[in-house]
DNA sequence: AAGTGATGTGTATTATTCACACGAAGTCAA
DNA sequence: TTGACTTCGTGTGAATAATACACATCACTT
Protein backbone atom coordinates (compact mmCIF):
# COMPACT_ATOMS: atom_id res chain seq x y z
CA UNK A 1 0.00 0.00 0.00
CA UNK A 2 2.13 2.14 -0.96
CA UNK A 3 1.57 4.16 -4.20
CA UNK A 4 -0.10 7.47 -4.07
CA UNK A 5 -1.33 9.83 -6.82
CA UNK A 6 -3.44 13.01 -6.27
CA UNK A 7 -6.57 11.60 -8.33
CA UNK A 8 -8.15 8.52 -8.44
CA UNK A 9 -7.18 6.05 -11.14
CA UNK A 10 -9.50 3.04 -12.41
CA UNK A 11 -7.64 -0.02 -12.64
CA UNK A 12 -6.39 -1.49 -15.87
CA UNK A 13 -7.17 -4.99 -17.06
CA UNK A 14 -6.85 -7.33 -20.17
CA UNK A 15 -8.95 -9.74 -21.37
CA UNK A 16 -8.71 -12.09 -24.07
CA UNK A 17 -11.27 -13.95 -26.23
CA UNK A 18 -9.27 -16.46 -27.45
CA UNK A 19 -11.01 -18.52 -30.31
CA UNK A 20 -9.80 -22.34 -31.63
CA UNK A 21 -10.97 -24.13 -34.56
CA UNK A 22 -12.29 -27.84 -34.63
CA UNK A 23 -12.42 -29.45 -37.73
CA UNK A 24 -14.76 -32.35 -35.97
CA UNK A 25 -18.30 -31.14 -35.54
CA UNK A 26 -17.69 -28.61 -32.23
CA UNK A 27 -16.40 -26.22 -35.05
CA UNK A 28 -15.50 -22.51 -33.52
CA UNK A 29 -14.70 -22.73 -30.16
CA UNK A 30 -13.88 -20.16 -27.37
CA UNK A 31 -11.22 -20.59 -24.84
CA UNK A 32 -13.10 -19.97 -21.18
CA UNK A 33 -11.86 -19.96 -17.35
CA UNK A 34 -13.65 -20.93 -13.87
CA UNK A 35 -12.76 -18.08 -11.79
CA UNK A 36 -11.40 -19.22 -8.85
CA UNK A 37 -11.70 -15.90 -6.61
CA UNK A 38 -14.70 -13.34 -5.80
CA UNK A 39 -16.30 -11.97 -7.61
CA UNK A 40 -17.97 -14.27 -9.57
CA UNK A 41 -16.23 -17.15 -8.24
CA UNK A 42 -16.89 -20.09 -9.70
CA UNK A 43 -18.47 -18.49 -13.01
CA UNK A 44 -16.90 -18.40 -16.43
CA UNK A 45 -15.04 -16.01 -17.43
CA UNK A 46 -12.62 -14.53 -20.27
CA UNK A 47 -8.93 -15.49 -19.50
CA UNK A 48 -7.33 -12.19 -18.10
CA UNK A 49 -5.59 -9.67 -15.18
CA UNK A 50 -4.18 -6.56 -14.34
CA UNK A 51 -1.63 -4.55 -16.65
CA UNK A 52 1.63 -3.90 -14.66
CA UNK A 53 3.36 -0.85 -14.76
CA UNK A 54 6.15 -1.61 -16.71
CA UNK A 55 4.64 -3.89 -19.27
CA UNK A 56 2.63 -3.11 -22.87
CA UNK A 57 -1.15 -4.04 -23.15
CA UNK A 58 0.15 -6.82 -25.39
CA UNK A 59 2.49 -7.81 -23.27
CA UNK A 60 0.35 -8.00 -20.53
CA UNK A 61 -2.23 -10.21 -22.82
CA UNK A 62 -0.10 -12.34 -23.73
CA UNK A 63 1.65 -12.80 -20.10
CA UNK A 64 -1.73 -13.56 -18.85
CA UNK A 65 -2.74 -15.78 -21.18
CA UNK A 66 -0.05 -17.98 -20.71
CA UNK A 67 -0.57 -17.92 -17.09
CA UNK A 68 -4.02 -18.51 -17.16
CA UNK A 69 -4.33 -21.12 -20.36
CA UNK A 70 -0.62 -22.41 -20.59
CA UNK A 71 -1.08 -20.96 -24.35
CA UNK A 72 1.38 -19.09 -26.04
CA UNK A 73 2.69 -17.68 -29.13
CA UNK A 74 -0.67 -17.61 -31.21
CA UNK A 75 -1.88 -14.31 -33.13
CA UNK A 76 -3.27 -12.13 -31.15
CA UNK A 77 -4.73 -8.48 -31.51
CA UNK A 78 -6.54 -5.61 -29.83
CA UNK A 79 -10.03 -5.54 -30.32
CA UNK A 80 -11.55 -2.59 -28.17
CA UNK A 81 -11.13 -1.02 -24.76
CA UNK A 82 -14.38 -1.46 -22.31
CA UNK A 83 -14.74 1.05 -19.90
CA UNK A 84 -18.23 1.82 -18.49
CA UNK A 85 -17.72 2.65 -14.99
CA UNK A 86 -19.61 -0.23 -13.22
CA UNK A 87 -18.25 -3.11 -14.91
CA UNK A 88 -16.56 -4.58 -12.06
CA UNK A 89 -18.65 -4.80 -8.59
CA UNK A 90 -14.79 -3.52 -6.64
CA UNK A 91 -13.88 -0.85 -8.26
CA UNK A 92 -13.27 1.11 -11.60
CA UNK A 93 -11.72 -1.22 -14.06
CA UNK A 94 -11.00 -0.86 -17.25
CA UNK A 95 -10.49 -3.38 -19.54
CA UNK A 96 -8.61 -3.93 -22.88
CA UNK A 97 -9.66 -6.63 -24.87
CA UNK A 98 -7.82 -8.16 -27.39
CA UNK A 99 -8.74 -11.23 -29.28
CA UNK A 100 -6.37 -14.42 -30.35
CA UNK A 101 -6.34 -17.40 -32.63
CA UNK A 102 -4.97 -20.82 -32.26
CA UNK A 103 -5.44 -24.42 -32.64
CA UNK A 104 -6.86 -26.03 -30.10
CA UNK A 105 -5.15 -29.46 -30.96
CA UNK A 106 -1.85 -27.14 -30.82
CA UNK A 107 -1.38 -26.93 -27.02
CA UNK A 108 -2.58 -28.20 -23.96
CA UNK A 109 -5.28 -26.46 -22.85
CA UNK A 110 -5.44 -28.18 -19.14
CA UNK A 111 -2.87 -26.94 -16.13
CA UNK A 112 -3.19 -23.94 -15.39
CA UNK A 113 -1.61 -22.23 -12.61
CA UNK A 114 -4.00 -19.28 -11.98
CA UNK A 115 -7.39 -20.22 -12.99
CA UNK A 116 -9.14 -23.00 -11.63
CA UNK A 117 -10.16 -24.80 -15.03
CA UNK A 118 -9.93 -23.79 -18.85
CA UNK A 119 -12.05 -24.97 -21.17
CA UNK A 120 -13.31 -24.98 -24.75
CA UNK A 121 -16.54 -24.20 -25.59
CA UNK A 122 -18.28 -23.89 -29.14
CA UNK A 123 -19.28 -20.52 -29.52
CA UNK A 124 -22.55 -21.38 -30.53
CA UNK A 125 -23.19 -22.69 -26.90
CA UNK A 126 -21.51 -20.74 -23.93
CA UNK A 127 -22.54 -20.27 -20.26
CA UNK A 128 -23.11 -17.37 -18.34
CA UNK A 129 -19.98 -15.01 -18.20
CA UNK A 130 -18.31 -12.94 -15.18
CA UNK A 131 -18.78 -9.36 -15.20
CA UNK A 132 -19.56 -7.61 -18.97
CA UNK A 133 -17.83 -10.51 -20.61
CA UNK A 134 -20.37 -11.57 -22.43
CA UNK A 135 -20.12 -7.94 -24.88
CA UNK A 136 -16.41 -8.80 -24.62
CA UNK A 137 -16.83 -11.77 -26.67
CA UNK A 138 -20.04 -10.92 -29.28
CA UNK A 139 -17.55 -8.00 -30.51
CA UNK A 140 -14.94 -10.14 -30.73
CA UNK A 141 -16.70 -12.72 -32.83
CA UNK A 142 -17.70 -9.43 -34.95
CA UNK A 143 -14.55 -8.60 -35.70
CA UNK A 144 -13.49 -12.02 -36.31
CA UNK A 145 -16.08 -12.76 -38.42
CA UNK A 146 -15.29 -9.04 -40.49
CA UNK A 147 -11.54 -10.38 -40.80
CA UNK A 148 -12.01 -13.40 -42.03
CA UNK A 149 -13.92 -11.46 -44.96
CA UNK A 150 -10.77 -9.23 -45.73
CA UNK A 151 -7.66 -11.17 -44.66
CA UNK A 152 -6.73 -14.04 -45.12
CA UNK A 153 -6.87 -16.02 -41.00
CA UNK A 154 -7.15 -19.41 -41.93
CA UNK A 155 -3.39 -19.99 -41.29
CA UNK A 156 -3.80 -19.00 -37.42
CA UNK A 157 -6.54 -22.19 -36.65
CA UNK A 158 -5.52 -24.52 -38.80
CA UNK A 159 -3.10 -26.73 -38.69
CA UNK A 160 -0.38 -26.67 -40.76
CA UNK A 161 -1.73 -28.84 -43.10
CA UNK A 162 -5.46 -29.14 -44.14
CA UNK A 163 -8.16 -29.94 -47.11
CA UNK A 164 -9.78 -27.50 -48.77
CA UNK A 165 -13.32 -29.07 -47.08
CA UNK A 166 -11.67 -28.47 -43.80
CA UNK A 167 -10.64 -24.60 -44.83
CA UNK A 168 -14.27 -24.30 -45.74
CA UNK A 169 -15.66 -25.89 -42.99
CA UNK A 170 -13.86 -22.93 -40.89
CA UNK A 171 -15.07 -20.06 -43.39
CA UNK A 172 -18.55 -22.09 -43.19
CA UNK A 173 -18.08 -22.06 -39.37
CA UNK A 174 -17.21 -18.40 -38.38
CA UNK A 175 -19.32 -17.16 -40.67
CA UNK A 176 -22.27 -19.07 -40.13
CA UNK A 177 -23.23 -19.66 -43.73
CA UNK A 178 -23.16 -22.27 -45.87
CA UNK A 179 -20.77 -22.04 -48.78
CA UNK A 180 -20.75 -23.69 -52.14
CA UNK A 181 -18.08 -26.04 -52.69
CA UNK A 182 -17.17 -25.73 -56.30
CA UNK A 183 -17.05 -21.63 -56.04
CA UNK A 184 -15.28 -22.28 -52.73
CA UNK A 185 -12.09 -23.90 -53.88
CA UNK A 186 -12.42 -21.70 -57.23
CA UNK A 187 -12.06 -18.63 -55.34
CA UNK A 188 -9.53 -19.76 -52.78
CA UNK A 189 -7.22 -21.55 -55.53
CA UNK A 190 -7.42 -18.34 -56.95
CA UNK A 191 -5.48 -16.56 -54.62
CA UNK A 192 -2.42 -18.21 -55.60
CA UNK A 193 -1.99 -18.62 -51.69
CA UNK A 194 -2.15 -22.50 -51.46
CA UNK A 195 0.68 -24.91 -52.05
CA UNK A 196 -1.03 -28.39 -53.22
CA UNK A 197 1.44 -31.24 -51.14
CA UNK A 198 1.82 -34.35 -52.39
CA UNK A 199 0.42 -35.82 -49.35
CA UNK A 200 -3.38 -37.17 -48.66
CA UNK A 201 -5.56 -36.85 -46.23
CA UNK A 202 -6.92 -39.97 -45.65
CA UNK A 203 -10.00 -41.07 -43.35
CA UNK A 204 -13.02 -42.91 -43.52
CA UNK A 205 -13.75 -45.15 -46.23
CA UNK A 206 -13.89 -42.58 -49.19
CA UNK A 207 -11.98 -41.17 -51.41
CA UNK A 208 -9.12 -39.33 -49.59
CA UNK A 209 -8.80 -35.42 -49.84
CA UNK A 210 -5.80 -33.26 -51.00
CA UNK A 211 -3.75 -31.50 -48.47
CA UNK A 212 -2.44 -28.11 -48.65
CA UNK A 213 -0.58 -25.81 -46.72
CA UNK A 214 -0.46 -21.86 -47.01
CA UNK A 215 2.23 -19.99 -48.93
CA UNK A 216 3.58 -17.94 -45.77
CA UNK A 217 5.48 -15.29 -48.57
CA UNK A 218 1.93 -14.66 -49.96
CA UNK A 219 0.05 -15.14 -47.00
CA UNK A 220 1.86 -12.24 -44.95
CA UNK A 221 1.40 -10.12 -48.41
CA UNK A 222 -2.21 -10.50 -48.40
CA UNK A 223 -3.22 -9.92 -44.53
CA UNK A 224 -1.27 -6.61 -45.17
CA UNK A 225 -3.17 -5.64 -48.45
CA UNK A 226 -6.47 -7.32 -47.84
CA UNK A 227 -8.70 -9.32 -50.18
CA UNK A 228 -11.98 -8.96 -49.78
CA UNK A 229 -13.49 -12.68 -49.65
CA UNK A 230 -17.27 -12.94 -50.89
CA UNK A 231 -19.11 -15.98 -50.91
CA UNK B 1 -2.51 13.35 -2.61
CA UNK B 2 -4.72 11.09 -0.89
CA UNK B 3 -5.56 7.92 -3.66
CA UNK B 4 -3.66 5.00 -2.79
CA UNK B 5 -3.03 1.37 -4.28
CA UNK B 6 -1.23 -1.79 -3.50
CA UNK B 7 0.08 -1.82 -6.57
CA UNK B 8 1.67 1.05 -9.23
CA UNK B 9 -1.02 2.10 -11.95
CA UNK B 10 -1.09 3.84 -15.03
CA UNK B 11 -2.54 7.03 -15.55
CA UNK B 12 -5.42 6.82 -18.44
CA UNK B 13 -6.38 9.62 -21.04
CA UNK B 14 -8.16 9.83 -23.73
CA UNK B 15 -6.98 11.49 -27.39
CA UNK B 16 -8.70 12.87 -30.09
CA UNK B 17 -8.33 12.69 -33.60
CA UNK B 18 -10.67 14.95 -35.03
CA UNK B 19 -11.44 15.06 -39.08
CA UNK B 20 -13.07 17.86 -40.71
CA UNK B 21 -13.60 18.00 -44.58
CA UNK B 22 -13.52 21.74 -46.11
CA UNK B 23 -15.25 21.34 -49.61
CA UNK B 24 -13.27 23.70 -50.90
CA UNK B 25 -9.57 23.31 -51.77
CA UNK B 26 -8.62 22.43 -47.73
CA UNK B 27 -10.02 18.84 -48.51
CA UNK B 28 -9.57 16.76 -45.38
CA UNK B 29 -8.56 18.49 -42.39
CA UNK B 30 -7.40 17.55 -39.06
CA UNK B 31 -7.88 19.32 -35.70
CA UNK B 32 -4.81 20.05 -33.38
CA UNK B 33 -4.33 22.12 -30.48
CA UNK B 34 -0.93 23.70 -28.87
CA UNK B 35 -0.20 22.27 -25.86
CA UNK B 36 0.45 25.15 -22.97
CA UNK B 37 1.84 23.01 -20.63
CA UNK B 38 5.00 20.98 -20.57
CA UNK B 39 5.82 18.56 -21.55
CA UNK B 40 5.80 19.28 -25.07
CA UNK B 41 4.80 23.04 -24.35
CA UNK B 42 3.57 24.65 -27.70
CA UNK B 43 3.79 21.69 -29.29
CA UNK B 44 0.81 20.43 -31.34
CA UNK B 45 -1.15 18.02 -30.02
CA UNK B 46 -3.94 15.60 -30.38
CA UNK B 47 -6.84 16.85 -27.86
CA UNK B 48 -7.25 14.88 -24.76
CA UNK B 49 -6.76 14.95 -21.20
CA UNK B 50 -7.23 12.57 -18.18
CA UNK B 51 -9.97 10.27 -18.08
CA UNK B 52 -12.12 10.40 -14.31
CA UNK B 53 -12.61 7.61 -12.30
CA UNK B 54 -16.32 8.47 -12.31
CA UNK B 55 -16.99 8.72 -16.45
CA UNK B 56 -16.88 6.33 -19.17
CA UNK B 57 -14.20 6.79 -21.79
CA UNK B 58 -16.74 8.01 -24.48
CA UNK B 59 -18.06 10.60 -22.07
CA UNK B 60 -14.14 11.55 -21.60
CA UNK B 61 -13.62 12.12 -24.92
CA UNK B 62 -16.34 13.98 -25.33
CA UNK B 63 -16.03 16.33 -22.21
CA UNK B 64 -11.78 16.94 -23.33
CA UNK B 65 -12.91 17.62 -27.27
CA UNK B 66 -15.45 20.46 -25.43
CA UNK B 67 -13.40 22.09 -23.41
CA UNK B 68 -9.83 21.83 -25.58
CA UNK B 69 -11.90 22.93 -28.99
CA UNK B 70 -15.55 23.86 -28.01
CA UNK B 71 -16.97 20.60 -30.34
CA UNK B 72 -19.68 18.77 -28.70
CA UNK B 73 -22.67 16.68 -30.51
CA UNK B 74 -20.16 14.71 -33.26
CA UNK B 75 -19.79 11.39 -34.33
CA UNK B 76 -17.19 9.56 -32.10
CA UNK B 77 -15.75 6.46 -32.33
CA UNK B 78 -13.27 4.53 -30.43
CA UNK B 79 -9.74 3.96 -32.05
CA UNK B 80 -7.56 2.11 -30.38
CA UNK B 81 -5.45 1.98 -27.14
CA UNK B 82 -2.40 2.71 -26.96
CA UNK B 83 0.19 1.28 -24.11
CA UNK B 84 3.40 1.02 -25.48
CA UNK B 85 5.21 1.86 -21.54
CA UNK B 86 6.88 5.31 -22.51
CA UNK B 87 4.66 6.94 -24.67
CA UNK B 88 5.20 9.76 -21.81
CA UNK B 89 8.33 11.08 -20.83
CA UNK B 90 6.51 11.37 -16.77
CA UNK B 91 5.65 8.47 -16.48
CA UNK B 92 3.20 5.75 -17.24
CA UNK B 93 0.13 6.61 -19.53
CA UNK B 94 -2.50 4.01 -21.57
CA UNK B 95 -4.20 6.68 -23.68
CA UNK B 96 -7.60 5.24 -25.07
CA UNK B 97 -7.61 6.68 -28.75
CA UNK B 98 -11.27 8.18 -30.47
CA UNK B 99 -11.39 9.98 -33.73
CA UNK B 100 -14.53 11.91 -34.40
CA UNK B 101 -16.41 13.46 -37.53
CA UNK B 102 -17.42 17.40 -38.03
CA UNK B 103 -18.00 20.01 -40.26
CA UNK B 104 -15.54 22.57 -39.64
CA UNK B 105 -18.02 25.39 -40.53
CA UNK B 106 -19.98 23.90 -37.92
CA UNK B 107 -19.04 25.13 -34.84
CA UNK B 108 -16.47 27.73 -33.92
CA UNK B 109 -13.28 26.14 -33.46
CA UNK B 110 -11.87 29.14 -31.83
CA UNK B 111 -11.76 29.98 -28.39
CA UNK B 112 -10.58 26.96 -26.00
CA UNK B 113 -10.89 27.47 -22.30
CA UNK B 114 -7.52 24.89 -21.59
CA UNK B 115 -5.79 24.31 -24.58
CA UNK B 116 -3.54 27.60 -26.05
CA UNK B 117 -4.91 27.17 -29.41
CA UNK B 118 -6.89 25.11 -31.52
CA UNK B 119 -6.52 24.86 -35.36
CA UNK B 120 -7.17 22.99 -38.52
CA UNK B 121 -4.61 21.67 -40.81
CA UNK B 122 -5.16 19.28 -43.95
CA UNK B 123 -4.15 15.98 -43.65
CA UNK B 124 -1.75 15.88 -46.06
CA UNK B 125 0.61 18.75 -44.17
CA UNK B 126 0.45 18.52 -40.35
CA UNK B 127 3.17 19.35 -37.92
CA UNK B 128 5.43 17.34 -35.99
CA UNK B 129 3.21 16.28 -33.20
CA UNK B 130 3.79 15.63 -29.52
CA UNK B 131 3.95 12.17 -27.74
CA UNK B 132 2.60 9.44 -29.92
CA UNK B 133 0.32 11.57 -31.76
CA UNK B 134 1.30 11.19 -35.07
CA UNK B 135 1.06 7.14 -34.61
CA UNK B 136 -2.43 8.07 -33.48
CA UNK B 137 -3.07 9.97 -36.35
CA UNK B 138 -2.10 7.61 -38.92
CA UNK B 139 -3.99 4.94 -37.31
CA UNK B 140 -7.65 7.44 -37.51
CA UNK B 141 -6.54 8.08 -40.99
CA UNK B 142 -6.04 4.71 -41.84
CA UNK B 143 -9.77 3.99 -39.62
CA UNK B 144 -11.13 6.60 -41.85
CA UNK B 145 -10.19 5.22 -44.93
CA UNK B 146 -11.60 1.63 -44.05
CA UNK B 147 -14.34 2.75 -42.71
CA UNK B 148 -15.52 5.05 -46.04
CA UNK B 149 -15.34 2.14 -47.81
CA UNK B 150 -17.71 0.02 -45.95
CA UNK B 151 -20.71 2.46 -44.35
CA UNK B 152 -22.15 5.50 -45.14
CA UNK B 153 -20.43 8.50 -43.09
CA UNK B 154 -20.33 11.43 -45.38
CA UNK B 155 -23.39 12.68 -43.28
CA UNK B 156 -20.89 13.35 -39.99
CA UNK B 157 -18.70 15.55 -42.65
CA UNK B 158 -20.93 17.23 -45.17
CA UNK B 159 -23.22 20.09 -44.36
CA UNK B 160 -27.21 18.92 -44.57
CA UNK B 161 -27.59 19.93 -48.24
CA UNK B 162 -24.89 19.44 -50.79
CA UNK B 163 -23.96 18.45 -54.37
CA UNK B 164 -22.75 15.08 -55.84
CA UNK B 165 -19.18 16.50 -56.44
CA UNK B 166 -18.86 17.51 -52.66
CA UNK B 167 -19.41 14.39 -52.05
CA UNK B 168 -17.13 12.81 -54.56
CA UNK B 169 -14.32 15.21 -53.49
CA UNK B 170 -14.87 14.23 -49.83
CA UNK B 171 -14.23 10.46 -51.08
CA UNK B 172 -11.38 11.20 -52.94
CA UNK B 173 -10.02 13.35 -50.31
CA UNK B 174 -10.09 10.50 -47.87
CA UNK B 175 -9.06 8.03 -49.89
CA UNK B 176 -6.31 9.91 -51.91
CA UNK B 177 -7.64 8.65 -55.39
CA UNK B 178 -9.25 9.63 -58.39
CA UNK B 179 -12.62 8.68 -59.09
CA UNK B 180 -14.44 8.45 -61.82
CA UNK B 181 -17.35 11.14 -62.27
CA UNK B 182 -20.32 8.63 -63.70
CA UNK B 183 -19.53 5.70 -62.38
CA UNK B 184 -20.03 7.70 -58.79
CA UNK B 185 -22.72 9.09 -59.33
CA UNK B 186 -24.02 6.08 -60.69
CA UNK B 187 -23.45 4.15 -57.63
CA UNK B 188 -23.93 6.61 -54.84
CA UNK B 189 -27.31 7.38 -56.32
CA UNK B 190 -28.08 3.24 -56.47
CA UNK B 191 -27.93 3.15 -52.94
CA UNK B 192 -31.13 5.36 -52.84
CA UNK B 193 -29.63 6.90 -49.85
CA UNK B 194 -29.51 10.60 -51.40
CA UNK B 195 -32.75 12.91 -51.84
CA UNK B 196 -32.53 15.09 -54.41
CA UNK B 197 -33.96 18.84 -53.40
CA UNK B 198 -35.52 21.53 -55.43
CA UNK B 199 -32.73 23.86 -54.93
CA UNK B 200 -29.79 24.27 -57.02
CA UNK B 201 -26.41 25.37 -55.80
CA UNK B 202 -25.33 28.20 -57.67
CA UNK B 203 -21.66 29.40 -57.28
CA UNK B 204 -19.76 30.88 -60.32
CA UNK B 205 -20.21 31.35 -64.04
CA UNK B 206 -21.02 28.14 -64.43
CA UNK B 207 -24.18 25.76 -64.46
CA UNK B 208 -25.67 25.34 -60.45
CA UNK B 209 -25.74 21.77 -59.50
CA UNK B 210 -28.31 19.86 -57.63
CA UNK B 211 -28.25 19.36 -54.08
CA UNK B 212 -28.93 16.13 -52.15
CA UNK B 213 -29.66 15.22 -48.80
CA UNK B 214 -29.12 12.20 -46.75
CA UNK B 215 -32.19 9.80 -46.08
CA UNK B 216 -31.87 9.68 -42.86
CA UNK B 217 -33.66 6.41 -42.17
CA UNK B 218 -31.96 4.53 -45.10
CA UNK B 219 -28.58 6.46 -44.01
CA UNK B 220 -29.22 4.55 -40.26
CA UNK B 221 -30.05 1.26 -41.77
CA UNK B 222 -26.78 1.38 -44.17
CA UNK B 223 -24.55 2.05 -41.32
CA UNK B 224 -25.46 -0.76 -39.59
CA UNK B 225 -25.53 -3.12 -42.07
CA UNK B 226 -22.74 -1.89 -44.60
CA UNK B 227 -22.20 -1.69 -48.03
CA UNK B 228 -18.97 -2.07 -49.48
CA UNK B 229 -17.95 1.17 -51.27
CA UNK B 230 -15.13 0.02 -54.48
CA UNK B 231 -14.32 2.90 -56.94
C1' DA C 1 -18.06 -57.23 -56.69
C1' DA C 2 -21.06 -54.02 -55.22
C1' DG C 3 -22.06 -50.27 -51.84
C1' DT C 4 -20.73 -46.18 -49.30
C1' DG C 5 -19.38 -41.45 -48.73
C1' DA C 6 -16.53 -37.46 -49.23
C1' DT C 7 -13.56 -35.62 -53.00
C1' DG C 8 -12.94 -33.05 -57.12
C1' DT C 9 -14.25 -30.75 -61.31
C1' DG C 10 -16.80 -27.08 -65.58
C1' DT C 11 -20.09 -24.24 -67.75
C1' DA C 12 -23.69 -21.08 -68.66
C1' DT C 13 -26.13 -17.07 -66.75
C1' DT C 14 -26.26 -13.04 -64.50
C1' DA C 15 -24.58 -9.05 -62.16
C1' DT C 16 -20.87 -5.77 -61.41
C1' DT C 17 -17.01 -3.05 -62.63
C1' DC C 18 -14.65 -0.16 -65.49
C1' DA C 19 -13.30 2.97 -69.21
C1' DC C 20 -14.63 6.70 -71.73
C1' DA C 21 -16.73 12.00 -74.31
C1' DC C 22 -19.85 15.57 -75.01
C1' DG C 23 -24.01 18.57 -74.76
C1' DA C 24 -26.40 21.53 -71.13
C1' DA C 25 -26.82 25.36 -68.13
C1' DG C 26 -25.55 29.14 -66.15
C1' DT C 27 -22.22 33.66 -65.65
C1' DC C 28 -19.42 37.14 -67.45
C1' DA C 29 -17.35 40.31 -70.56
C1' DA C 30 -16.93 42.34 -74.97
C1' DT D 1 -26.60 39.56 -78.02
C1' DT D 2 -23.16 36.83 -78.67
C1' DG D 3 -19.48 34.09 -77.63
C1' DA D 4 -16.24 32.32 -74.20
C1' DC D 5 -15.82 29.98 -70.06
C1' DT D 6 -16.54 26.53 -66.47
C1' DT D 7 -18.78 23.06 -64.03
C1' DC D 8 -22.86 19.95 -64.29
C1' DG D 9 -25.00 15.88 -65.83
C1' DT D 10 -25.62 11.84 -68.57
C1' DG D 11 -25.13 6.30 -71.35
C1' DT D 12 -23.04 2.41 -73.52
C1' DG D 13 -20.17 -1.41 -74.45
C1' DA D 14 -16.46 -4.48 -72.93
C1' DA D 15 -14.39 -7.05 -69.37
C1' DT D 16 -14.54 -9.14 -65.17
C1' DA D 17 -16.53 -11.37 -61.26
C1' DA D 18 -20.42 -13.78 -58.93
C1' DT D 19 -23.64 -17.32 -58.82
C1' DA D 20 -26.18 -21.58 -59.53
C1' DC D 21 -25.85 -26.19 -60.37
C1' DA D 22 -24.68 -32.27 -61.08
C1' DC D 23 -21.97 -36.14 -61.58
C1' DA D 24 -17.85 -39.15 -62.01
C1' DT D 25 -13.74 -40.40 -58.95
C1' DC D 26 -11.38 -42.79 -55.49
C1' DA D 27 -10.45 -45.51 -51.53
C1' DC D 28 -12.35 -48.27 -48.25
C1' DT D 29 -15.81 -51.75 -46.39
C1' DT D 30 -18.56 -55.72 -46.40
Amino acid sequence: MKHTYEYPRAALTVDCVVFGFDSGAAGLQVLLIRRGLVPFKDHWALPGGFVRVEETLDDAARRELEEETGLKDLFLEQLYTFGTVNRDPRERVVSVAYYALTKPADHTTAASTDAAEARWFPVTDIPPLAFDHAEIFAAALTRLRGKLTYQPVGFELLPPKFTLTQLQRLYESVLGTDIDKRNFRKKVLSYDLLIPLKEQHREGAHRPAQLFRFDPVKYERLKKKGFLFEL
